[in-house]
DNA sequence: TATGCCGGGTT
DNA sequence: AACCCGGCATA
């Protein structure tokens, strides 16, 4: 599979590609350097500069560009930042979801008039390097000159680019600002705001979601559970907090996430979605600015509909591993660890700041009754009793701890942007698996890259369950059945998951304030 | 038993 | 207005 043919040798050093991260996320930057082999097993290694400053090595197959990876042989992480062509301008985009078996991206774009959409794009569509900025949407910014055009194995429209790979970019990287990743073009935010550039810097902290191993639980969960504060102050991008990403990957890590990763939140965060009516509850408070609050690591869960929070990764590899992956036996080693997939590290602040991206999972939009049965699966029963038994130790007894603020990285599912539409059929693996789960029968296509767990349910057939749970579901139609039997007014308690189920007893701090008040909630709206 | 939150206090 | 909480409806 890997893709590991040289070119040559001596052109490579400057090519404009894009590695990977250790967030699992391809970034754009440069080979600097080329050591050959190194590792006997894996071929040479690749000195990368990223476009933000960061550096890392990395082998071939980590590299996507002419002569290397290609996108479509690889599996696109949730929020990996790509570039689009769309309406024949170029445009940013998010993945949300990547089927590798069928090549289909599902992209976030935010439209130039603002809305977001998102479109499905198959791979040999996309880019991870910018090709070119469309003049009129990326105006201030001046940043990175990129010219670098070889699009990773893209053709796309203006066939007329061949792949030579370009040298290098004439000044490369920027030095770090507020809002580097700035090419993304309608970014609303300016330089004198203040606050929004430190939720930006909040949720990059936030965001690094490359999740270690971590063999087995317990062990290696507490040193990820302290407070640190970061450098703080606004713009503080670098700041970083623990988070030793995957250890496989690089060994020095004193880097947060390249660049990208800002834009990814930044957007996806600021926009829509959670300000909305999140505001309402949370806006009183963001007027100061503390950013240097400590921050403390904590885990969710980005399985569609869940978000539930951890204060362990422990903690939310069982939580996912019983919840949502069918309980697969957790024993030692050797299992896939497939749970990695669906939770994130998150970095909660000690103020009450913000919104999460939890809105984004939970508050479902009146999509297609397929996502309802779903979600009641995976939120159904023993969720909760399973994973508090984690908290113990280490992970500080969050009785009177605070931290609140957070925001999610990876979401899986469509639940991105609340509101508006997303009635796209969009397939997610989560999704997919989870109906596999109930029920094999059901539509969607096989698990993308995944494993293919055993997973094997309790005692209930497959139908039987997926039975029941459509039964279950609320909204669908409910109305038009058994009109007199229906019962005068009985409120059917909203579908979505408040902070209490989703941060849970444990996690109090993280409510939002009417939710603390035993008030209706004002983050999770129905 | 657990969650969501109304209604009605207190501060 | 912010904050707290008894207690009920719902699941
Ligand atoms: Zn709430």
């Amino acid at each position: 599979m890997f893709t590991n043919r040289r070119l040559a040798k001596r052109s490579i050093i400057g090519t404009k590609i894009s590695a990977l991260w250790q967030d699992g996320r391809y970034y754009p930057g440069s080979i600097q350097n080329y050591t050959a082999e190194e590792s006997m097993v894996f071929g040479p290694s690749y000195a990368i500069q990223f476009d933000d400053g960061h550096r890392k090595e990395v082998r071939a197959n980590e590299i996507i560009g002419p002569g290397f990876q290609t996108l479509s042989s690889v599996k696109l992480k949730y929020g990996q930042k790509l570039y689009l062509t769309l309406n024949g301008r170029e445009v940013p985009g998010i993945v949300i979801d990547h089927d590798r078996e069928h090549d289909v991206v599902i992209i976030n774009v935010r439209m130039s008039n603002g809305g977001e959409s998102e479109i499905e794009r198959k791979t040999d569509e996309l880019r991870l390097i910018e090709s070119r900025k469309s003049a009129r949407l990326v105006d201030q910014d001046t940043d990175y000159s990129k010219l670098a055009d070889l699009a990773l194995n893209t053709n796309e429209n203006k066939r007329s680019r061949t792949v030579s790979h370009v040298i290098d970019v004439p000044s490369k990287l920027r030095h770090r600002g507020p809002n580097i990743e700035g090419e993304d073009q309608n970014n609303s935010q300016t330089d004198d705001d203040v606050e929004m550039d430190e939720n930006i810097a909040a949720m990059v902290l936030t965001s690094l979601s490359c999740s270690p191993v971590s063999p087995h639980f317990h062990g290696s969960l507490t040193e990820k559970c302290h407070l640190l504060s970061s450098s703080a102050n606004s713009s503080g991008f670098h700041s970083e907090p623990r988070s030793d990403p995957s250890p496989p990957l690089s060994s020095h890590l004193s880097e947060s996430c390249p660049t990208t990763t800002g834009m990814f939140f930044g957007p996806l965060g600021k926009d829509e979605g959670i300000n909305a009516d999140d505001d309402m509850e949370n806006s009183p408070e963001p007027k100061r600015k503390r950013s240097l609050g400590m921050t403390r690591t904590m885990f969710q869960c980005t399985w569609k509909g869940c978000g539930k929070v951890h204060n362990t990764e422990s903690a939310i590899e069982k939580h996912v591993r019983t919840n949502h992956l069918g309980g697969k036996d957790s024993d030692s080693d050797m299992s896939d660890h497939e749970e990695e997939f669906y939770y994130t590290e998150i970095e909660v602040n000690v103020d009450n700041v913000t919104k999460t991206f939890s809105d984004m999972f939970t508050s479902s939009p009146p999509d297609h009754n397929y996502m309802d049965p779903v979600q009641y699966i995976t939120d159904h029963d023993y969720q909760r009793k399973v994973d508090i038994p984690e908290t113990k130790p280490e992970t500080i007894d969050m009785k009177e701890h605070s931290y609140s603020h957070m925001y999610a990285s990876s979401v899986p599912s469509g639940g991105v942007f609340p509101h508006q539409e997303l009635t796209a059929p969009i397939s997610m693996p989560q999704m997919k698996r989870s109906l596999s789960w109930q029920n094999s029968a059901v539509n969607l296509s096989p698990v993308s890259s995944a494993v293919s767990s055993p997973i094997r349910m309790t005692k209930l057939s497959p139908q039987d369950r997926l039975q029941q749970h459509q039964a279950q579901s609320p909204k669908s139609h409910m109305f038009g059945q058994s009109p007199k039997s229906a019962a005068l007014h009985k409120k059917p308690r909203s579908e979505v998951r408040k902070c209490r189920k989703v941060y849970g007893m444990e996690n109090r701090e993280m409510w939002c304030t009417q939710c603390k008040w035993k008030k209706a909630c004002s983050r999770f709206t129905d």
